[in-house]
DNA sequence: GTGGTCTAGACCACT
DNA sequence: GTGGTCTAGACCACA
């Protein structure tokens, strides 16, 4: 399975979002190694060094850690600490903005929550 | 008034939406003109052909229309018409990312719409 | 002039130890732009890509931030900060290894440190 | 007992380590036999092989020898050698390099040494 | 001019 | 087998 890769944001950074997304959602557990570099490199056509770069965040952001020549596992706690990152996040950053252009588009809650049950 | 640039976004996009936003606010008028590439490019100490490039981008839209030797002015109708673009984009395009991110945060839309999230 | 790499540590590491260096002892000041990726590299013969990745490091650190199209620059308060980072980092973490050291090896902080060892 | 390894130094460079500090501060005493391959594997849950390297490097220190069929066991004299080249190497390469960074980071002699006593 | 991204391919250390 | 590093060279967006 080969990804359609947006090309607006670089690749390693939608991998990234990808595997966060994944645990987040639980397919992927913690303790639970991740898919190889070169496993992923060779699935999703793409030069390994872009998967290490997306790994490296994840390691960087304390998601994932190490175990020299074994590979990277998910960290204990890492879907909570996420959960909790991510969440901060969302309500400080992104929808205070989101609340804005709502406003902005004369958008009502009804409107925007009939979408919700498609 | 120099404002606080996202380095992640280029800065034209930037002004661009900035602009936009100001129309839809209502702070700029149908019919009136947006200030000079050099006014703006000297109070916001930015190249001026970066503005140039965001002025670009409001004419290819069609929400204002250069006048020979006057300056550009925002169209009659350019209001309107960019709510119903906005909209548009944003109810296809933003709302159901944002509403998936919601759900994988576990919130709630309604509670957040409701104002219930702090 | 090239520098003599040390083998043992990575080149974008080498580099970006040597830029913190420099912003600690002043030579490149705060407000100051760094030298471009590609001036370092050529000066070094280093391909431009390792610089970028010590580079991007001083950005994650917060100690370097970018002005689009113009470079990298060295923040205002980046020494302070370095400064206290580096000394915290080095009481806590470094200075009580060295102590074991030193207790193992039979010496005396207390000489050495006036300079007696030799 | 499972030790905390640093991922950033090989695990057997991390135990070559060990055994070193334990010969210098006396817990292994010269003429003792180490730890087997195997038992040290199996209580650090670390591939024998990695245990296999951190031993050699001993041997080829002159640390400890080989008695076939026997094991390894601490050379006599060893503690003694130990301590002249750590202390050697400590002096020569490691101490210039700490007072560089102590110079750098304008700390006193009194601070440091306060610590000494917790 | 600036930094950022990606590729193809090589080599290394660790387990 | 694993991840990490580096090169040479290409291309892109931004100011």
């Amino acid at each position: 399975m080969i990804p359609q890769w947006d090309s607006d944001k670089p690749i390693y950074l939608q991998l990234y979002q990808q595997v966060v997304a994944r645990i987040l959602d639980g397919y992927i557990l913690e303790g639970e190694a991740l898919p190889s570099v070169r496993k992923v490199a060779a699935e999703y056509q793409v030069n390994p060094i872009t998967i290490s770069k997306a790994y490296q965040m994840l390691q960087d952001e304390q998601i994932v850690e190490k175990q020299r020549g074994k590979g990277l596992f998910v960290k204990p706690g890492a879907q909570e600490l996420m959960l909790d990152r991510e969440r901060e996040n969302f309500l400080v950053q992104q929808w205070p903005e989101i609340l804005k252009q709502i406003t902005r588009l004369n958008l009502s809650a009804k409107q925007l929550l009939a979408g919700e049950h498609s």
